[in-house]
DNA sequence: GTAGTGTTACTCGGATAAATATTGTCCGAGTGACATCGG
DNA sequence: CCGATGTCACTCGGACAATATTTATCCGAGTAACACTAC
C-alpha cells in the first residue's frame, strides 16, 4: 500500500501543462527545474503518461509535452493509472487453494469473499479520484492559494512555454 | 499501488483463526501448509498482527495464535493497516517548494491540493475496509460457498486447533 | 531579396546501472508437556 | 499410587540473505530551427 513518488511528480506536471495555452508545449527539462527533480527520471513518468494517451510529445527544438485532451476531461485516476499500472492493488493468489486440501475446481466458482470486499474498496478509491478532474485541481489553486505562489507559477509558465509552429505564418508573433 | 502479498495471507489467518473455539490456539505452521507458504515467513506476517494487538500469540508446545478480540470487532482495515503501515499510500513530498522559485514558508501554510484530493481518495478506501468486519467475511464464507470447502476447512480447524490448559481440571475432556 | 539546402542544437525515447523495499530463510530464546525418579 | 523434577520437543521472535521492484542515469534516434549558399 504504497504509492510511488512518480506520481507526485506526473500530476503536478499534468497541473502545470494545464497552464500553457494553445497547442504550446512546455519541456520536460523545465518542469524537471520547477520541481527540483532529476530531468532524466521525469522523462520516463512524462512518457508513461503519453503513452496513456493522457499526454502528447512533440520531439525537436521548442518540443516538449502538452495535455491530449482538456483539462476537464483528465482525472487524477488517469494519471495514477498510468503511472502506476492499471492492475487492481490487491490480487487474490487463490491461496485458499494451494493447502493440501484440494477439491475439484467446480467447488472455487465462487469468488472469494475476501478478495471481493478488497476490491470493492478500491472501487471506491478508485471512484474519489475518478471524480478529481485536473481542471477542479487547477482551479482550486488558482483560487484559494497564497496569490504570491499563483503568480510565481503563472511566470513560471509564461517563460517556459514554447509556441509551435502553425500553418498561418503570424508575421507579428513574438 | 501494489499491496504486498502478505495481506491475502494475513486475512485468511485471521478468518481461519476466527472458526478456533474458546482460547484454543493454532500454530503458524498449521496455517502455513493450509495455504502452502513458507511458514517462517508467514509468521512474520503474524507478528506483525500481534504487534497491533489483533492476535495473541503463546509459546511452547501447544502453543499458537488466536484472535485478541472477537471478530465481530476486528475489521478489515486493521489488518491491512498492520501489514502494510499506517500512513498513508500518497506522501506529499511538497515538490512545489523544491524548485528554484523560493518563496518564504507562510506563502505554503495552505496544504497542496492535490494532496488534498489523494488523501480524500484514500479515507473512502480506509471507510469502505473499515465497513468490512471480519465476521462478515466468515459468515458470507459459511452461508454461500461451496458446502465441501466449508466442511473441508471447518475440519482442517477442528484437527489442528489446540486448547488452552484452563484453571478448571475437568476431567472427563476429550 | 528569396528559395533551397546542409548543419546543428535541442527534444524525447528506450536501454542500462544503482538503490531500496519486499520476500524468503535461518537460528536462538522461551515455555509448557512429558517421562523419569523418588517418596 | 502420587508428587516433584529434569529433560525435551515445540512454539514464537528477531537477525540474516535473495529476489523483485523502484529509482536514477546515460546515450542514441529524430526533428525542426538556423545559417549559409546560390540564384
Amino acid at each position: 500500500m504504497k504509492l510511488g513518488e512518480g506520481v507526485e511528480a506526473a500530476i503536478h506536471c499534468a497541473a502545470m501543462l494545464a497552464g500553457v495555452e494553445g497547442n504550446s508545449t512546455m519541456s520536460g527539462a523545465a518542469m524537471a527545474e520547477a520541481f527540483g527533480l532529476s530531468p532524466s527520471y521525469l522523462l520516463k513518468h512524462l512518457n508513461q503518461l503519453t503513452t496513456a494517451g493522457i499526454l502528447e510529445s512533440v520531439s525537436g527544438p521548442a518540443g516538449g509535452y502538452r495535455l491530449a485532451r482538456p483539462a476537464e476531461r483528465i482525472t487524477l485516476l488517469d494519471i495514477v493509472l498510468a503511472v502506476e499500472g492499471r492492475e487492481p492493488a490487491f490480487r487474490c493468489g487463490e491461496i485458499r487453494q494451494r493447502g493440501p486440501v484440494k477439491l475439484d475446481a467446480k467447488a472455487y466458482v465462487k469468488p472469494c469473499g475476501i478478495n471481493a470486499a478488497m476490491l470493492k474498496a478500491e472501487r471506491a478509491y478508485r471512484a474519489a479520484l475518478a471524480e478529481a478532474k485536473l481542471s477542479d485541481i487547477v482551479a482550486d489553486f488558482m483560487n484559494h492559494a497564497d496569490p504570491r505562489t499563483v503568480a510565481a507559477s503563472c511566470a513560471f509558465v509564461e517563460r517556459h512555454q514554447r509556441p509551435q509552429k502553425v500553418q498561418q505564418p503570424s508575421k507579428r508573433e513574438r
